[in-house]
DNA sequence: CCTTGACTTAGAGTGTACTCGAAGCCCTAG
DNA sequence: CTAGGGCTTCGAGTACACTCTAAGTCAAGG
């Protein structure tokens, strides 16, 4: 698969899979004999993890470290494993200040409802029931 | 209360401070008869929201957007409300990615863990009994 | 009076993560 | 055989959100 097809497959564009190539984060590809990139099906699944770990947040900084313990085989994956659970910890302490935020923006939302309802029975001159 | 204190009690620093103000997100400041910035109180409650819309992702410009609805007044309660409650549901939508990576970032770790038992056991040439 | 430290402005610099432009190569279809 | 499209590399440019520097002002304490 060429580059172009693997940014349709991807999601990324080609630019930015040649940027993760340049820095590291993909592992440097087969060139076909015109020098062009032959990708195996099988980069979708890091492609796919590595968008997991970034929409949870994480920076490519740690991203290439992940990158480059795999690179390094089996050997590492206790390492692999204590990044990933420090990650997911992070992540987690986030998701319920996410949620807590939520909270907060629905209780502003609603307040702007109820305002609304008031100004609506005092232009109808109505009177609650 | 000037800036240095401001910033003690906001989290932010007085850099960041001025330059909400340059760009429109916290309104102009009164100056002392010295030029330096006074603020009252209130202006904490702002900055909060400020920071909740930041931490749920809201770019800068929305922010912007709303600032400057709220300058206007309580005519633009309606659309306020509009723009709070478009990002609601983007941050809602948000969190349940979040959460359905979490998910599987927490299945990954399992694997690791799994794997590191499989060696343990293998080490110490016993059987599961 | 003089130093110290917090403040002022305008504008330049930083970090992160892309995103694109330029110039050129190579395969395929007409 | 030639035109088109997709690919190559290298390096420059962009967007976002700060972050800091420089040069100067000002009020309070010793």
């Amino acid at each position: 698969m060429k580059i172009g097809e693997l940014a349709k497959r991807s999601g990324l564009t080609a630019y930015t899979i040649r940027y993760y190539e340049r820095i590291g984060l993909l592992p440097y590809a087969d060139r076909d004999r015109s020098s062009q990139r032959d990708y195996d099906a099988s980069i979708l699944t890091w492609i796919e993890f590595l968008g997991r770990l970034k929409a949870t947040g994480m920076p490519i900084r740690e991203m290439l470290r992940y990158a480059a313990l795999r690179e390094q085989g089996a050997a590492t994956e206790a390492e692999r494993r204590a990044l990933l659970e420090k990650h997911r910890d992070r992540v987690y302490a986030n998701l319920t200040e996410l949620q807590a935020n939520l909270l907060v923006l629905d209780n502003k939302i609603a307040g702007y409802a109820a305002a609304e309802q008031r100004i609506e029975n005092g232009h109808s001159h109505r009177k609650a029931r």
